[in-house]
DNA sequence: CTTTCTGCAAACGCTTTGCACATTC
DNA sequence: GAATGTGCAAAGCGTTTGCAGAAAG
């Protein structure tokens, strides 16, 4: 199980410091009496890799795409949590079903636009909203602990395709 | 709970006209080239009583407890499908797996403040949130057909017992 | 060596579906 | 009567879990 050595830390995408992250991941496992794994290691690095938003299914068809050791469905289901419980990862569902992961470290809060077309997904922040959101809470009385906001629509690409004449190639998957 | 007879109609609650609905309805039914029927009729008549937000589940529960026709889930299912997609009802997730749907008629569109101790579900409108969304959209080439916006905190109840002293009572499920 | 993991496959919870019978139009 | 709807139970789908063998510390 050569695991392929210098696949992150391409140092064009490094997003934050890879290294500390690891480091945090290590000492979250030690704190909580758990063990470092080649699955667990695989699965926690993958999720780094990637800027993308995936689901536990993906994630697993990855692990056995790429080589590597060999990872279990279910391992995969139980790192995801785990990475969640630590708050290493955040999910949210897109729509209806589906629920993806993002990592979170290095990767200040935003939310997201989805395309009902084609599934893209596009990250935004919008200070004026967050504020708004708070003064809201407030004023009913809340204490916010965190929030969704997911903007549903046609992204431009599939409004030119669909307007211009051109078929919708990508899977499209408009439901409700 | 013997069901009061007269629930609908209450006149001091009445939010839209009932009559105005229940026959965009039964047109919606006529153009879809479907059928009238003593199940869809309960399913309908019961999703506009309640103001609260329920699940398939729940419904389906409803219609076991209250007399009349018999419902069967598979029903229940179909018909909630049914009336999301005639645009009748909105369905949205609290948090993590739960689908609940509320009726949409006469209901001008609103967000949603959920306590993640106890569960209650505030609705809210702020303008101000809305029209940034536009902006957020437009910005980015999107054209908006939707959008969900959930604030998860803890209601003014919740952070009263539990800062008091008083323990939760309500089912606390504070997951993620 | 003890504790925690992993893989497997079975279990789960919610939702959908195939089919024969019942109902509406 | 022809077409659609319903109930039932079985099938799906994504996720979780129990258990025995495998690794980590």
């Amino acid at each position: 199980m050569l695991l392929p050595l210098a696949r992150r830390r391409s140092p064009s995408q490094t997003p934050v410091n890879h290294d500390a992250i690891r480091r945090r991941f290590e000492s979250f496992l030690k704190t909580q009496g758990l063990k470092m794994t080649a699955q667990r290691e695989r699965i926690f690095e993958r999720a780094f890799e990637t800027h993308d938003h995936f689901s536990a299914e993906t994630l697993y068809d990855w692990m056995r795409e790429e080589g590597g050791p060999n990872v279990s469905r279910a391992t995969v289901y139980r790192t995801l949590n785990l990475l969640e419980d630590g708050g290493f990862i955040g999910s949210f569902d897109t729509g209806r079903g589906e629920v993806v992961y993002e990592h979170l470290l290095g990767h200040p809060h935003h939310d997201h636009l989805i395309c009902v077309e084609c599934g893209r997904i596009v990250e935004f922040r919008e200070e004026r909203i967050e504020a708004l959101q708070e003064d809201v809470a407030e004023r009913n009385g809340f204490e916010l602990t965190s929030h969704t906001l997911r903007l549903m629509g046609v992204c431009g690409d599939c409004r030119a395709a669909t307007a211009g004449g051109g078929a919708s190639e990508t899977k499209a998957s408009a439901r409700s």
